[in-house]
DNA sequence: ACCTGAACACCGTTCAAGT
DNA sequence: ACCTGAACACCGTTCAAGT
């Protein structure tokens, strides 16, 4: 896993490609064509390297995203959180979200199988902080799981479906075009204002909404002595 | 878009491939092989016809996806709702949750831009009561949307992650293995029971509390009179 | 009007071999 | 130990042509 000094004597051939170099070239790729091309073959011709090279370095295209997806973390959440329980929650949700928001082709890698086992530690430090808000406000550990689930389905949620949403609204011609409205008055009175609504920035509102409604459950502990 | 009768007299070939069955060779497939499998190459030779014929009958795979889950909702949705509310809305959300949860490569078309505008009739009257619901309760429609938004995430949040969870646990190794848990007390406290509690089913739970939280913000209608 | 093969421009990953 | 080209087994989509 570690790279070995290059001054100590060692058998074989050094490295010519490090850890740090992959991601460097994998993030310049990103800004500079969009996440959508980042490709193993395009990061190896990057790199300068050949296409195979890349796997004596990343298992799976997967595990390179998930490297990059925590190289993200650490640069975007190291913030101090709030003391007070549902502040402290509140206060970790979004700053996922905002982490991930930034990072729309996050939303490949998300929903991989056994992701929060592959975390890096900034990103475990956010689902500690739910764990413990819920736990000091009352909750049982069980709980306490039950709430960050919530909010991380949720969050995924917005992330996922905002990321694919155009911001190009405005010369969009009608949204609803050849719907048939009838028996749907409610959809039918908002008509075209759809696009609109759809589009505001609602997730902290509905993050404290969710939190709320989920601690109101467990009664908060009572105040020490 | 409707294709005539064979017995009218018109020009040109007739249609050897009707949507119909394009839609039912495409569910054999996914039954069969397993979603994945599903591409636009296979599809057409599963009907025995030209990989390119299928562009005249489909504008392309995201549009062949669209129909497959709009007829997939008109098979589940087909429901009475409740007419209270708060019911109404819990009611026509978990219908959205448990027919895509039995479809988990609607994930593949769920987050596609527009979506909502290229909907079928069955999935609309969902939308509709959730709507109905928030504005039957009190709500504005500028608050109504915004509880369907709300809604509408996280539903597709946990139906994305938990899609692309293995069922297959019990003979995984440690989850958090290699990972260094000084720091979150909480999460290691929780240790190796987490992939337990990460596959309980809370959706309806987690649901009325969103439920719950959103409309609490706005008062109840006073009972009338 | 409907259907087609060939081609374009790609993918991720593995193998056996080279230095 | 590290790097490689070639190959495998695919993708979605477009074009110009055939019946």
């Amino acid at each position: 896993m570690s790279r070995p000094e290059p001054s100590r004597g060692r058998t074989g051939r050094p490295p010519l490609t490090s850890r740090p170099q992959i991601l460097a070239a994998a993030r310049r790729i990103i800004d500079r064509d969009g996440w959508e091309k980042l490709t193993v073959r395009r990061l190896a011709a990057e790199l300068g390297i050949g296409t195979t090279t890349l796997y004596h370095h990343v298992r799976d295209r997967e595990d390179l995203l998930i490297q990059l997806l925590n190289e993200h973390a650490d640069r975007t959440l190291a913030l101090d959180l709030p003391r007070e329980p549902r502040e402290r929650i509140v206060a970790a949700a979004t700053a996922i979200h905002d982490s991930l928001a930034a990072w729309p082709w996050a939303a490949e890698v998300l929903t991989t199988d056994g992701f929060l086992g592959r975390l890096g530690k900034s990103s475990l430090r956010m689902v500690e902080a739910v764990l413990a808000g819920a736990v000091d406000h009352g909750c049982t550990p069980e709980q306490a799981v039950h709430v960050f689930r919530s909010i991380w389905y949720f969050t995924v949620g917005e992330i996922l479906v905002r990321a694919r949403s155009t911001g190009t609204d405005g010369e969009r011609p009608a949204f609803f075009a050849g719907v048939d409205m009838s028996g749907l008055p409610r959809l039918a009175a908002l008509g075209e204002r759809w696009p609109e609504l759809a589009a505001r920035d609602t997730y902290p509102r509905a993050l404290r909404s969710f939190v709320d409604g989920l601690l109101a459950g467990t009664a908060p502990r009572p105040s020490n002595s």
